[in-house]
RNA sequence: GGCCCGGUGGUCAAGAGGUUAAGACACCGCCCUUUCACGGCGGUAACACGGGUUCGAAUCCCGUCCGGGUCACCA
């Protein structure tokens, strides 16, 4: 059988985590078992409409590179892949399940939501109305829906690709609706319908969808239609600040894609990490580009039990892709965060070993934009042995060295302030620390003393020493 | 509540009758080092519980407990 899969999302206006591993599974099956994979577009509810929902979609697609095959914008030969433009072929097939007893005519009023937990399944009398009458209501333009029958006894079981046997008693599945007053097919039929019409042989989904399956089933048997493998995917969980663990959602922080992208993690970051939320290859190497989960990715290896969102570890693997980039791609992800003149090469190189989220950019290079205020008595410090007599004296002497410098590199300037160490006669960790508070007005910098001068440049660093030095003169440390 | 599914360190997870129960994140310590990071080394920490089956169970069966999902003219 050839393998095509689909990832099917409503347009809500967000791609939520949950969905996106769908359509990673989805994808990555397709591709490891060499067959297609199919973008739909579910959009039979006219109530949530939301605007840009699709485009958000194809973005995220094309983002994340989950090239498809066949799908709305490109086509295909099972189009269209957009469900509301297929209304016709759901009624038809509708109809078409009436005839053959799997569903039937429902008149009655819109039955009010569940009110109980307790109460009892939904039943009407519609099912037992004779034909006659059916066609004159028809005739009367009465409202209707249209339910699928189900058996009242029995069972209904299929093998889930992950989760194995997976049994129910058909006296536990409602009669539910397949066509909607409004003449828009549900979820529940317009996607049997059209995973048979398009040929999906595997279908993949999150295991919400579980214990209604065998409804799906069901509908399959009616039309004699064969039933496709099924790989339902564990749950994503979040962790909310309270500690306690439900379904992902906006308590425990982001989960969009785009929410996540805006946080600074890079999108085959994001890919790599939800592909581990629930799979594991078996060798357990643990970071990925697409390509190569492509090859390595197989249903056995995905597990049952739900997985919690984690951002401390899709930061390290944020982390771990930074380090991949090359100093050029790394400084053209980080241009859009840098707003002032500076050399992004050499910026690039210094911060891919200490960012893990992009959005870290802008607050730890500030200093370099200018220099900050700070409490002089940062340039005192213990442990590295500066005082207040040292200070000036190596102020002083950085600066008259440095301005001889024609050479302006890192390594040049290590070897002159190391030169400098040896003739005052001042340990290298002094003169650096004070050099490096100096030029930076902070403690902790991206980079050592020699490298932040390199990035300022000769000009700016021995305008920001020499200011030093000046409040440095008439400060009285220790206060 | 009925039905369905799950349960290995705080988190992700290997594991498929016999292992000293891997690895990663986080955390702690040490080393490297011009601060911070990177990197290297080491450490704390787990089979939910109770019954079986078996010479032997994290692995198989049953029960309990816990967690989650689902019960819409939403998908």
């Amino acid at each position: 059988m050839n393998c095509r899969t689909r990832f099917a999302p409503s347009p809500t206006g967000y791609m939520h985590i949950g969905n996106l591993r769908s359509a990673l599974y989805s994808y990555l099956i397709a591709r490891s078992l060499g067959g297609k994979f199919i973008l739909r577009i579910e959009d039979t509810d006219k109530k949530r409409q939301v605007l840009n929902a699709e485009k958000i979609i194809y973005d995220t697609m094309h983002a994340t590179n989950l090239i498809y095959d066949e799908g709305p914008e490109i086509g295909g030969e099972f189009g269209p892949y957009i469900q509301s433009e297929r209304k016709k072929i759901y009624v038809e097939y509708a109809k078409k399940l009436v005839d053959l007893g799997g569903a039937y005519y429902c008149f009655c009023e819109k039955h009010e939501v569940n009110k109980e937990k307790n109460n009892k399944k939904f039943e009407c009398d519609c099912k037992n109305i004779n034909q006659e009458k059916v066609l004159e209501f028809l005739k009367n333009n009465k409202n209707y829906v249209i339910r699928q029958r189900m058996p009242k006894s029995g069972k209904t079981s299929f093998e889930d690709l992950v989760f194995g046997h997976v049994e129910i008693e058909n006296s536990e599945l409602e009669d539910q609706i397949l066509i909607k007053s409004d003449g828009m097919p549900t979820y529940n039929f317009a996607n049997v319908i059209d995973d048979h019409l398009m040929q999906i042989s595997h279908v993949i989904r999150g295991c919400e969808y579980l214990s209604a399956t065998p409804k799906y089933n069901l509908l399959y048997k009616s039309f004699g239609w064969e039933i496709p493998k099924y790989v339902h995917l564990p749950l994503i969980m979040g962790k909310n600040p309270d500690g306690s663990v439900t379904k992902l959602s906006k308590r425990a922080g982001a989960v969009s894609f785009l929410e996540l992208t805006e946080e600074g993690y890079l999108p085959e970051a994001i890919i790599n990490y939800i592909a581990f939320l629930g799979w594991c290859p078996s060798d357990n190497q643990e970071i990925f580009l697409l390509k190569e989960l492509e090859q390595k990715f197989s249903i056995e290896n995905i597990g049952k039990s739900p997985a919690v969102f984690d951002y401390e570890k899709l930061a390290w693997v944020n982390e771990q892709h930074i380090k991949l980039k090359s100093d050029e791609e790394f400084a053209l992800i980080i241009k859009k965060y840098v707003d002032f003149d500076i050399d992004l090469l050499k910026l690039a190189k210094i911060l891919k070993p200490r960012i893990s989220k992009l959005n870290q950019v802008p607050e730890v290079i500030r200093f370099l934009k200018e220099l900050p205020d700070f409490d002089l008595n940062l340039l005192i410090n213990k442990k590295n042995k500066t005082n207040k007599d040292n200070v000036l004296i190596i102020l002083e002497k950085s600066i008259e060295i440095l301005n001889n410098l024609s050479q302006w590199d890192n390594n040049k300037l290590f070897e002159v302030l190391s030169g400098l160490s040896e003739q005052l006669e001042i340990k290298k960790n002094a003169i650096m620390w004070v050099v490096r508070v100096a030029v930076s007005g902070q403690t902790v910098t991206p980079g050592g003393a020699t490298e932040i001068l390199e990035l300022l440049g000769k000009d700016e660093s021995l305008l920001r020493l020499k200011k030093i030095l000046n409040s440095c003169k008439n400060y009285n440390f220790g206060e």
